[in-house]
DNA sequence: TTGTTTACATACATACTGTTTGTATGCTAA
DNA sequence: TTAGCATACAAACAGTATGTATGTAAACAA
């Protein structure tokens, strides 16, 4: 029975895409493993082998997509060296990943309601709200909004974005009031300008 | 053993309100029923005579809850008659409210999660969030923020106050913090007047 | 007062997760 | 090269939770 190294790897490479998907589609609660681990044909005692628990699975997953998500905010951003610019293009890209049906219910949703919140907000703060949290210090460096602790305006952002995104994904995907969203963001972003 | 519709009445109360401690203290999932009708000297049988399921017990919580936390909103905001005023009361209140632990979890984690982001969203969208909702178009018919839509600006406020709540509430409690929390929204709420 | 409905309790079915044990096979050191 | 061990799983089992079907005594309506 045993498979050889590469093979497990491949076996939990499997498992994890399996996961997300139905994590995706059935939301944790009602993702059963027996149904993970028959279309990944496994068992769940290979789950158990390479898992803790469910929970830890799911962790796993939500880390995969979030480290997904930062780099696509990341490359984006990095393509402008205006600090605006790379403000408007990282919160852009964050918007439009987020709002993929395979990041936001696992990213946006299950990920504090499972883990809790303050395991999530750990996980988010080592990756997408650590891009923000970054940029948005740079800013402040240069002069920006010093009326406002930086820790605060980074939430603020952070959860409208978040909000914005799930609000947007529930929309008649008109490609038209995503532009329109984004165009309203950048309004919003640019009034933060006065706060120098 | 049958009550009268007085006990009855009373059966529900206890039910709800022990059903909220335990969604607070343990979150949905950890709370098990069977606990909780203990807790409240009946047995699962009362439970799912007055409620469909698990699911709605919850739902019914989180009502309330809602219900609570836009009164409070309201009675504050009404205490002045100038819009801006208004809007920072509002601000104010419902983050103040969203901190407290019986509220916190219920209404901005387990939510969403429990009941689908869509169910959360139309019962938020009757609550807490119409009274923004309603300000802000308020305040656009007066001549605010014509760039950006009604509905995102909603959004983003909305989900950057649900955040800090959430993160205000995971910090040490000094009051200072709260404080500072509310001087930085204050200027940011101050920031959007320049969208006039 | 009697028939009916209500407000539960109790027993049971069902569905998961998680644990234990077993086992075939890859890997490694002598 | 092979003996011995570790690994990757399978399979059966145990525990716990929700939900359902049924029973029953009291309240209420007639």
């Amino acid at each position: 029975m045993r498979r050889s190294k590469a093979e497990a790897t491949e076996t939990v490479r499997t498992l994890l895409e399996v996961a997300r998907a139905h994590f995706t589609e059935h939301g944790y609660a009602n993702a059963a493993l027996e149904s993970i681990v028959q279309e990944a044909n496994v068992t769940r005692g290979a789950v158990y082998h390479h898992f803790r628990s469910k929970k830890e699975l799911f962790r796993v997953v939500l880390e995969n997509a979030q480290r997904e998500v930062a780099d696509r905010v990341e490359r984006e951003a990095s393509t402008s060296d205006d600090l605006w610019q790379q403000l408007r293009l990282g919160c852009r890209a964050f918007v439009m990943a987020a709002v993929e049906e395979r990041n936001r219910r696992i990213l946006l949703i299950d990920g504090p309601a499972i883990l809790g919140w303050e395991t999530w907000r750990e996980m988010d703060r080592a990756h997408s709200m650590r891009l923000l949290r970054e940029q948005l210090g740079t800013m402040r460096d240069h002069g920006f909004f010093p009326a406002i602790p930086l820790e605060v305006l980074t939430h603020f952002i952070s959860g409208g974005l978040n909000e914005t995104a799930l609000w947007l994904a529930n929309q008649a995907l008109q490609p038209n009031v995503a532009d329109e969203t984004m165009k309203a963001l950048d309004a919003l972003l640019e009034g933060f300008k006065h706060f120098r």
